[in-house]
DNA sequence: TGCCAGGGGTTCA
DNA sequence: TGAACCCCTGGC
């Protein structure tokens, strides 16, 4: 007999291998992973998605109405997957809030699928101080090969394997000189050691920025070396689910001028524009500009 | 073929 | 405030 129960209004069946999100909506893995919140993933070839995260490797598709998680059981989804994928907030009830806006509005029906996703600090960390004046298909390459030379592995899936992040201890513990000839991470290779050790000496403590404010925690992150406004505000929505918090990098600030603004203004003017505009959920409007804009070439 | 600009920013002067 | 920064890719 399969195994199926009801968490907050999704019902999920236990299957072969993995679990069934049964009729559920604002959920699509071709929305989520390819719009840079995540770097860790891989699409196969039907179409399906493959996550490295929390020492498990993971592969959603989206099937008609449901979502099929294979190689997770129901205990890891309500142990883990369900706070990844932010299913207790109602994502419905966030796009009724943000109907009225136009550009939001085009945004939504684009990306529907959009969840902001809820990962680990350390890594998050890392992956974006690594992101800095760099590109995606380059930040991915470089964080599998931290993966691949300093995680331990997890084992085959798909004919590939699969290695775990490695923690603050044994990044802390790495030459600067052999991290950057072998992950590809160029002048960040010192930002990257530094704040592991950091972290592994417990001088900064990530845990506790859980019980901080936006303010507060956007301080304590910037401590670290490598980390900037931008990185902050991403590693505050992208691992903290502080989701008044929002990023602007240069596609959020072309696409923010483009469509609202009308005209060229600093970074900083665009946050503070983007926060007053969104307010509290202010993040998962940039999520779905971003990817909306971004895909489109809005601005550019 | 080979050169060059530019990229999910941050740091240092 | 502005240049420099690793490395890689796309455009010419």
């Amino acid at each position: 007999m399969l195994k199926c129960i009801w968490v907050n209004k999704v019902k999920i069946i236990e299957i072969e291998n993995g679990i069934a999100l049964r009729d559920i909506e604002h959920f699509d893995p071709s929305h989520i992973f390819p719009n840079g919140q995540a770097f860790r993933w891989s699409v196969e070839e039907d179409e399906s998605y493959t996550l490295v995260a929390h020492n498990r490797v993971i592969n959603l598709k989206r099937v008609g109405t449901d979502v099929i998680i294979d190689n997770t059981n129901l205990d890891d989804f309500t142990e883990i997957w369900y706070d990844y994928f932010d299913l207790s907030r109602d994502y419905g009830e966030i796009k009724t809030r943000l109907k009225g806006d136009v550009e939001l509005e085009k945004a939504m029906e684009y990306g529907g699928g959009l969840r902001v996703l809820k990962q680990e600090p350390f890594e998050t960390l890392i992956t974006f101080i690594i992101s800095a004046n760099n590109q995606i298909p380059r930040i991915m390459k470089s964080v599998e090969l931290i993966a691949q030379t300093y995680g331990k592995s997890l084992g085959f899936y798909r004919g590939r394997e699969h290695f775990a992040f490695p923690s603050p201890e044994v990044l802390a513990k790495a030459s600067v000189e052999e991290v950057r000839e072998i992950t590809r991470i160029g002048f960040r290779d010192k930002r990257v050691v530094d704040t592991s050790e950091l972290i592994a000496s417990g001088e900064v403590d990530l845990v506790k920025i859980f019980d901080m404010d936006r303010v507060e925690a956007r301080e304590e992150l910037m401590k670290f070396p490598g980390v900037g406004e931008k990185v902050a505000d991403c590693v505050l929505l992208f691992a903290y689910n502080f989701v008044d918090s929002f990023p602007v990098d240069v596609w959020v600030n072309r696409i923010m001028e483009t469509l609202y603004i009308k005209e060229p203004v600093s970074k900083k003017e665009v946050g503070d524009y983007g926060r007053r505009q969104f307010g509290d959920i202010a993040g998962i409007a940039q999520q779905y500009l971003f990817f909306y804009g971004r895909e489109n070439k809005i601005g550019k």
